[in-house]
RNA sequence: GGCCCCAUCGUCUAACGGUUAGGACACCACUCUUUCAAGGUGGUAAUACGGGUUCGAUUCCCGUUGGGGUCACCA
């Protein structure tokens, strides 16, 4: 029973907008377009609203705006399922028609009871068909009565398997299943119904989706064997895991994309990391492009085991992208960040500042906060990054900082650029019989705050002379 | 509890019967730069357990253990 693979695949994917995007869901999504990329088919977005209390306008607009800030873009949509309940309705009552499903007038109350009731347990309670067998002489009647009814579906006593693109062959019963309800009694459809009425509808070939759904997948099987139609090819992707091993929780770290953004992930970064999370190549490679990863990827090489999340090994990734990639990349969000914070860099070029740190960055956030100090070095007050080292050298921490002072103080505006300054350093250093990291060290915590930053004639130049002074003199003080 | 899924270094993974079990992050060491990083080189570190099948199992089968998913007039 395999799929009918027409000769375009077309795929879906299909968020419910009751909260924000995923990473789980980020990571869904860009498996379906790495596929349609690679295959030439198409990506088509529906948002499945049918959940009235819970969805919201608002939801929706961040989900998309997380996808296009991914840069996960789609081909058609976005669709909303809950335009298309009519449809829904006509393949329910067609289920009724054709005898593969019977009205049930049980109502919530008496189900609640039986549940309640049920020996094992809440959990092991099933539907026991008591309106499937009902006369219809008496349907009609109640029918006739103005009874409220749902239509369940009458699950079929046969085996019911698939051969999962990621998993393998998965087998399931129908006598495991419950007789599932596909129309509330107010008529409108439950998921299983509208997700089938909707694949159905657009013809969707490949259905690439959350492990959580394995145990929907048979009832939706049984559904499209129903309506005569052939069911799509099924992949189910793994979740993905905390470090604790637990399911990645709002509680414990980052969960939705737009916290991703706001860390200051590229999103290009991203990308590459959330499609490693769970799939590989096949071979070494790691940074990969959009366009090599769309070649290498096939729905076969997706992990099957839920993967944990190394927030580690993204900031590394992101610097790795951050280093490469020119300043002018990242240059407005730079901009952005700093209007942010109320600092404003007037009309000057970011970019060879952008250069001079970005191989140290390992966020954009990192990265503007480093622009930031050498925009204005008295903000390096507010780091500690420094602190060790300023103990370590105890009373020698101020006065190298004033024999770096009395160097730098000699050398005029108009040549104050990178291979003086070294060379001026250098001369200090030797005169004070000093090694030249003796000095450029209390020089680099004294204008950043940090340990770590570009060579530190380099950043002198940057700073300018006027800002350089001001922070040695300050920072001196501060100590003596 | 029923049904289903899963199991290689701490983490992400490669090896789809034969490898000294490979790569990456992290960690450690060395190296380069008369500075910190970055980079380069090297190192520590894994096939959950027990049975089979086979000349030979990470790989195939069964079981155990341990994780996970799901059981609504939610999606």
């Amino acid at each position: 029973m395999s799929a009918p693979t027409a000769q375009r695949p077309r795929l879906r994917f299909a968020p419910s907008p009751t909260g924000y995007l995923h990473v789980g869901g980020a990571r869904t999504a860009l498996f379906n377009w790495l596929f349609a990329r690679k295959t030439g088919g198409t990506l088509i977005l529906r948002v499945e609203d049918t959940d009235q209390a819970r969805s919201t306008e608002a939801h929706t607009q961040v989900i998309l705006d997380g996808l296009r800030w991914l840069g996960i873009g789609w081909d058609e949509g976005p669709y909303f399922q809950g335009a298309e309940i009519e449809r829904h309705r006509r393949d329910a009552e067609q289920i009724l028609a054709t005898g593969q499903g019977y009205r049930c007038f049980c109502t919530r109350e008496e189900l609640e009871a039986q549940r309640a009731a049920a020996p094992g347990g809440p959990e092991t309670f099933k539907y026991d068909r008591r309106c499937r067998y009902l006369a219809p002489e008496e349907v009609a009647r109640r029918v006739e009565a103005g009874m409220p009814f749902v239509i369940r579906f009458a699950m079929p006593d046969e085996e019911i398997a698939w051969d999962d693109a990621v998993h393998g062959r998965i087998v399931f019963h129908g006598r495991d299943l419950d007789d599932m309800v596909v129309l509330r009694s107010n008529r409108t459809p439950i998921y299983n119904l509208a997700v089938v009425s909707d694949d159905i509808a657009m013809e969707i070939t490949h259905v690439i989706r959350g492990d959580d759904h394995i145990s929907n997948t048979p009832k939706q099987i049984a559904l499209y064997r129903a309506l005569g139609k052939t069911p799509p090819v099924f992949a189910h992707v793994p979740v993905i895991l905390d470090t604790d091993g637990k399911k990645l929780s709002k509680r414990r770290g980052a969960v939705a994309v737009g916290d991703y953004q706001e860390k200051g992930i590229y999103p290009a970064a991203m990308r590459n990391f959330l499609a490693l999370l769970g799939w590989s190549p096949g071979d070494d490679r790691e940074l990969m492009s959009d366009q090599e990863m769309a070649a290498a990827f096939t729905l076969e090489a997706i992990q099957k085991k839920p993967a944990v999340f190394d927030l580690t090994k993204l900031e590394w990734m992101n610097g790795q992208y951050l280093s490469s990639l020119p300043a002018a990349t990242f240059e407005p969000e730079v901009r952005r960040f700093l209007e942010e914070r109320g600092i404003d860099p007037g009309a000057r070029d970011l970019g060879p500042i952008i250069d001079a740190v970005k191989t140290r960055a390992r966020t954009v956030v990192d990265m503007a906060g480093r622009v930031a100090l050498r925009l204005d070095p008295s903000r390096a007050a507010l780091e500690s990054r420094g602190e060790a080292l300023i103990q370590k050298l105890g009373a020698a921490y101020p006065l190298r900082l004033e024999w770096a002072f009395d160097a730098l103080n000699a050398v005029p505006d108009t040549a104050w650029h990178a291979d003086r300054l070294l060379e001026v350093l250098t001369a200090a250093a030797t005169e004070h019989g000093v090694k030249l990291g003796d000095i450029m060290q209390p020089i680099r915590v004294a204008l950043t705050g940090d340990t770590v930053s570009e060579p530190a004639n380099e950043l002198l130049a940057v700073v300018g002379r006027s800002a350089t002074l001001a922070s040695l003199t300050r920072a001196r003080q501060a100590r003596s």
